[in-house]
DNA sequence: GACAATGGTCAAGCTACTTGTCTATATCGT
DNA sequence: ACGATATAGACAAGTAGCTTGACCATTGTC
């Protein structure tokens, strides 16, 4: 394989990351939610669906039970989550978003498409469409992804 | 511009990245370099070229001057850099690579090389060429970017 | 019905960061 | 040339977000 290809890659990939998270970042805090970090973006992501239990959202953000407990206890005091018995299992409870913590995730993802529209601009529609495509094919399978 | 596009683009991107970041991560620790954080590719990737001060890499790294003269003191004692007199300027140091730094940076590029070479299966040379071409159109102007 | 396994919390400790302060050297204005 | 200000970096203390360890409540198993 092309060792210039390998070399230049990562670099450039995860510098565009790095970028796209922090312009997330930032166009959800001018959105007026400025007590958030990245990391919760990615708890969103897990909750938004249909909601999860605290030791699954620990697994999807690769901590510790005690760790995602914590932050939950955060976003519960901040609002943008509550915790609901959950319907099956006495121990257990299900972390769902609240309206608040759903118009932070419309808000980030209005953030992520102001931060992939210069990209249009540059590579054009179609060009883009195919790195999605191209991007959709690296991925590894159904794993749930971050908002922002 | 395609909605569908523009909120599927950012997960996918951030998904990669982040597994492109674990995999060379778990890469240089299998290489004997155990006691490194991802954080300090992202150091050595400014160092590498010519050392450089410690407000640069602070610049380089997005922390304050304090916390990336801590973190060259973590590498100092653990062999990786060294400080050196700045030639032109006594209040400055430059921090440069010791050998061993320099092992690690190669122990890195193979593991990126590594963590890339999937990817051309799946993708082909040529598809993969092309997107190394587009990252590099949507880069920022020349930054400097991490070797990991 | 005992008993291990699971979901979650409480408590304490660690680590990588922060802000605040300081020294030494360099640069600028007069 | 010299005093004022800016810059490079280190020292010290505080903080935030993680960790490990211990624990309780409920569930599933033999």
């Amino acid at each position: 394989m092309d060792r210039t290809v390998a070399l230049s890659l990562p670099p450039l990939l995860l510098g565009l990351a790095a970028d796209l998270v922090r312009s997330i970042d930032e166009g959800v805090r001018a959105r007026g939610f400025e007590d958030l970090r990245p990391a919760h973006g990615y708890a969103f992501a897990r909750l938004a669906p249909a909601g999860a239990g605290v030791g699954e959202l620990a697994e999807h953000l690769g901590v510790t039970k005690q760790a995602a407990s914590q932050m939950v206890e955060e976003l519960v005091r901040k609002g943008y989550v509550e915790r609901q018995p959950h319907p099956d299992d006495a121990r257990a409870r299900l972390i769902v978003l609240t309206e608040r913590g759903w118009a932070c995730t419309r808000a980030a993802e209005q953030a992520a498409a102001d931060a992939v529209r210069p990209w249009a601009a540059v590579l054009g529609e179609d060009r883009l469409r195919e790195l999605r495509d191209d991007l959709l094919r690296l991925a590894p399978s159904g794993r749930l992804r971050p908002i922002w």
